[in-house]
DNA sequence: TAAAAATACTCCATAGGTATTTTAT
DNA sequence: ATAAAATACCTATGGAGTATTTTTA
């Protein structure tokens, strides 16, 4: 009998070319995917793939037409799980997502608090990771989603589709004591030459911000260097500099008078965060509740789900905007 | 996971409204298909039907969109499995088929042993029985084929689908010693009050027969009657009386001088052999190629090949054509 | 000769069975 | 009251793993 689940592993293989990639790629051993295959090619009586040694597999011309016919099936497939599936009800599920630090850290506990208290039985795990790791597990269909602080690398956008959840505001941020503590606004050239510190060379968010110094021919004193916006919000809060920080991260400290954010007159500093996802996956009805949760805060993200749908669906999904 | 066998269960409760209908179908017991069912509604978290005690079950709304898509799919899935399965190289497989006695006795055997020599892999299966009977287990799609003589029961025509095979001319046959052996020809009419040998009353050749003689306002003198083939040939030649046999079962006889056809000049009587097979029915790439074979036997086959990929298939089936 | 697929085995989860109980009309 | 589905429990096949050998560019 051809299962759905030989269906999929011979997709993979198809469209990897490869019997150990598709292994890896679906967590499988290679013994396992060649036994999938050789199963479907017994039953039909028909090789798939020519084997051509050392460099991987082809398909032959009846591998081809069972593709088609495959992503047919597994089209309709995935559509059918969307359409019925009563996610509150699900007992069982669990779902991954990859996002960069200050995401996982300030944002992500937030959303995934309201959706546990809406779908108790479904976990959701979370992968941190700068933001090129995300941009290529999420190629790697790794995990269905990433979210993301900037823009993504354009040599991988292949397959790569983004959407922007929201905007957001990147501060210049002083610490009690510093000497522009109560400086009530500047504008940005007044950088120029002060203590800086930032994320270490290499992250996207130190490629911004030398972007944006760099377009204002600005060349600040960066004093330190930190992997992670935790430290850089300490060092802030011990003086040692300034900082730009997003607004999301530093909400605690604002309130309690640790750091002060000096808005920038002339040139407001801003961010998108964006959702990430490959045009090739095929999102699971737990992707779909929670890309539904994440409408609830980002009024944006209306757009991607109506997108995603899009290259999955073609019938109807009221249930889906309930 | 949601495989295509558990979808095939779900198909048959459906169209039967019944748990343990469908296990008799499916030849599954009750539980396995109760089983089965559970599954998908707990991968849903959706119940598919509403339980109504000892009336069976009827779908729920859910359960109906899942129909519609699983028709869907298991349609896709035998389409691609009969564009694709190379029958020829199968190293296993079978098939039912059904067929009333002379068929069995006089064709089948000719029929399948050209057929295996082709495919010497496969097994064909031959359920012989009476017309209504193997008319009924079509239904009940037992298997996907009969081949009947005559008329098809027009009560049971609800899915049945029929296509003429040939032709069978029923020979008046004589024995060595009998008055009539050196008679050139004779006309109808001539059958009145002649000793006749016949099959016993119910049986659809009978039936056939009588209606013959009514029409024409005849009335033999019914002397004897069997329930097979066989006996009556055994007993014309035993010149106990004259009877009407198909063609193809006295060919032997014939050749040895052992009885004589009569023609009749006035009005050849003719049956029709014919394929029976279930609209509902979907046919397995051995079902297929058998029905090819069949086609080199009988030039008008190709009509009825045509009509049942039709109700299968949507795309190209070139390859069915060679 | 080196990377990839095939083969050989072992293990466990799931599909299926039988016997029985529960449910709904 | 009874037919039908659910439950409980047992067995066996198929799916997946590890270790190893074979293949071919």
């Amino acid at each position: 009998m051809i299962s759905v689940h030989k269906l999929e592993v011979f997709a993979a293989v198809f469209r990897l070319g490869s019997f150990s990639a598709a292994a890896q790629q679906l967590y499988l051993s290679q013994p396992a995917v060649s036994q999938h295959i050789q199963d479907i090619e017994t039953q039909l009586g028909t090789p798939l793939f020519n084997r051509v040694g050392a460099r991987g597999v082809v398909p032959t011309e009846a591998g081809t037409i069972l593709y088609d016919y495959t992503v047919r099936m597994l089209q309709l497939m995935a559509e059918v799980e969307n359409r019925l599936t009563n996610v509150r009800k699900l007992n069982e599920g669990e779902m991954h997502i990859g996002a960069t630090a200050g995401v996982s850290v300030y944002l992500f506990p937030h959303w995934l608090q309201t959706f546990q208290a809406q779908y108790p039985n479904l976990r959701i795990q979370l992968h941190t990771s700068i933001t090129p790791n995300v941009v290529e597990a999420v190629t790697r269909q790794d995990y269905p989603y990433g979210i993301i602080e900037g823009e993504i690398d354009t040599q991988s956008q292949g397959d790569l589709q983004s959407c922007m959840m929201q905007s957001i505001p990147m501060e210049l941020v002083v610490g009690r004591n510093h000497t522009w503590w109560d400086v009530p606004s500047i504008e940005l050239s007044q950088l120029h030459g002060m203590p800086f510190i930032t994320r270490q060379t290499g992250s996207l968010t130190r490629r911004w911000m030398d972007n944006i110094f760099q377009q204002h021919n600005l060349q600040p004193r960066i004093i330190a260097t930190f992997d992670n916006p935790e430290s850089i919000k300490n060092a802030v809060m011990a003086n040692m500099g300034l900082s730009l920080l997003p607004a999301y991260s530093i909400q605690h400290e604002l309130e309690n008078g640790f750091i002060r954010v000096i808005p920038i007159v002339d040139s407001p500093l801003e961010r998108e965060l964006k959702l990430v996802w490959s045009s090739q996956v095929v999102f699971s009805p737990i992707a779909f509740a929670f890309l539904n949760h994440l409408v609830a805060h980002f009024a944006e993200l209306v757009n991607c789900r109506a997108r995603q749908q899009g290259h999955l669906f073609r019938g109807d999904h009221g249930k889906l905007s309930a």
